[in-house]
DNA sequence: CTGAAAGCGCTAACAA
DNA sequence: TTGTTAGCGCTTTCAG
């Protein structure tokens, strides 16, 4: 590709001409123009070795750069530090409306830094999370950050030991010494609870995520302890896992629990992609929500207030779950001696249309 | 950060320790362990220059590197070639939920070829456009995926002159002869205003995108058209140009048509958050959808089907106009003499609840 | 405080 | 066919 780059003239209002399909203009360059040496100009123009250089001469560098538009160029300099200005993203699937939110979030963080992210899919798939991970490494990435986090992760474990700089996002890993950005699950199940037993709900399912993230046993832990402070129904049949943080899962665990003739009025879905899959159980069995049940979702994905009926759920600061991760490796990749630390963002309930009054029970052929 | 790396032994079953905490094996080790001079390791490992070297070194040298476990080092790679296996990628919003779908279609495409992608979202902002663009320039992207282009877009002629390879999706810009992955706008028009003339409707609004697109003129002119064709009323009144592709322009619009006292009985909005923006409408003035107004969109974008009514949209392959636009790139960019060319999907009329029998007429207050 | 020199890991002339 | 040499643009010793 020919060498050419942007002035951002036009931007300014200049008139000079805002494409220069000239050589860009190296460190060199910049020297040559304040007639000192690279290295010089090097220092002068690096923030952290400024220090080092006469005030006076340092600025006439600087000059020469900006009059230049002279930009370092970063894989030169990844090359001699061994660093990218890069960051890895792993998540299950961009196109699963949870992660949108969270990624631009670590973007907007990113931004002013001149760091940016790489993401990688992994489909939820063991083998391909590896091969992704490796890839990123070899990009020279200086951190990841991680949203597929399981329970017991082995990946996680020996990139951690391998020394990896990561932050576990939404999820937790057991075991694991690793900071991590996470909604206050229980919390959210709590605030859902309450709101359902206001409504006089007493028996209410509550639709588990998988087991294996820190999120599906959070939430389902979440749920047993509302219930028992609200004095509710504490029934083992009340709670079904779902395989998957998906719809078909969704649906499939409120068959088990209706074919089950397990009774209830109200349905705790521990996040929205299930709480969705009810919706289309409702239909294929003609029950109506919230009439014959209530359903409560988790995270707060965009369009919930358009669906049929709308969707009450716990809506989690996506965008600020990603910043704050972003944040936070950055902060350790500067300082990898800090310990490492937890945040956990407090979800919102929003009370939508799904969610009213108890009436019949559905289920109850117990 | 330590250096560091997996084998992916865990993967294939073997006992190896999975990660190495020790420095990363660089090309002169392999050329070391082969007895070979690096230039020759390097002939040897890359695909292109392998002619070049006796097939009997070349396989022991291949040995050697699989040994060590060699990856080549991508960033020393580019700083020779002046490529960096990188492609950028324009967007307005990843949180718009058409972005998603092509994202990830691109960055499948690329998968298997070693190439990543860097994606950047403008916030349909031409200030921040440029800056991100340049961001992406400065680290060597040998090409950008452009989802933000305007029928009058000089950033983009800048670029195209400056010799910057590039394919647009989803848009294209006018007098720029640049490749180009599009929805065909007419075509989904057409289906769209098909279906509702044998529902009855005459009288059918076009909420039209902004007609700074290609996608807004594309699919205006695609309305215009169709209502000729079908010989349904063509009265100026009936098409309302929104300023955004979003739910809040969408809503302005149809508020615009209901204040003039035009009547219709059915919409075409120009794109789905269009026509979610009039779903508000409907709610605030107690319009029912589809028995007082029917209401199609266009893209398919995720979980329509479970709205309130379900909607009726054009459905455009999304995931394969991301595949199909990073394939073109990747053309454009080891033949860049290759002419322009355009690619036109076609989408599909996905029926749903909100079309229906046109009935009386709303806002029939002319 | 500044210059000289070396080198990050790789590839592309040029020689041999 | 292979080795030698040089250098991509930058940073970082080490002298001065």
């Amino acid at each position: 590709m020919r060498s050419h780059r942007l002035t951002g003239a036009r931007s300014c209002g200049q008139i000079a001409p805002t494409i220069n399909a000239v050589r860009t203009p190296t460190l060199k360059d910049v020297a040559k123009a304040a007639g000192v040496h690279p290295a010089t100009a090097s220092r002068a123009l690096n923030p952290d070795t400024r220090k080092l250089v006469n005030a006076e001469t340092a600025r006439r560098v600087q000059k020469a750069a900006s009059a230049l538009h002279y930009t370092p160029n970063p894989i030169a300099r990844g090359l001699k530090t061994a660093k990218s200005s890069t960051i890895g993203v792993v998540i299950p699937d961009l196109t699963n409306p949870l992660f949108p939110p969270i990624v631009r979030g670590i973007e907007d963080a990113l931004g002013p830094t001149g760091y940016s992210a790489l993401i990688v899919n992994t489909d939820s798939d063991q083998a391909r999370e590896r091969a992704q991970v490796e890839s990123l490494l070899l990009r020279q990435v200086e951190g990841l950050v991680v949203a597929t986090a399981l329970l017991e992760h082995p990946l996680l474990s020996e990139l951690h030991q391998g020394g990896t700089r990561m932050v576990l996002v939404n999820r937790r890993s057991d075991n694991l010494d690793v900071s991590s950005v996470l909604p206050d699950d229980a919390g959210g199940i709590d605030q859902a609870i309450r709101h359902l037993a206001q409504l006089g709900h007493r028996r209410i399912l509550h639709l588990a995520g998988p087991l294996s993230t820190s999120t599906g046993t959070t939430r389902a832990l979440g749920y047993h302890g509302a219930i028992r402070s609200q004095g509710l129904e504490a029934d083992p049949a009340l709670v079904v896992p779902c395989a998957q943080w998906s719809e078909a899962a969704g649906a499939a665990g409120l068959r088990t629990a209706l074919d089950a003739g397990t009774s209830f009025t109200a349905i705790v879905a521990a996040n929205d992609l299930i709480a969705l899959g009810c919706y289309d159980v409702f239909a294929e069995r003609g029950i109506d929500c919230p009439d014959d049940v209530s359903v409560v979702g988790f995270n707060g994905i965009p369009f919930l207030d358009k669906l049929r009926p709308p969707l009450t759920t716990a809506t989690v600061p996506l965008h600020r779950l990603g910043s704050e991760a972003a944040g936070m490796l950055l902060e350790t990749i500067a300082e990898p001696d800090r310990p490492a630390r937890s945040v956990l963002l407090a979800p919102v309930l929003e009370v939508r249309g799904s969610t009213a009054k108890a009436r019949r029970a559905v289920g109850s052929r117990r």
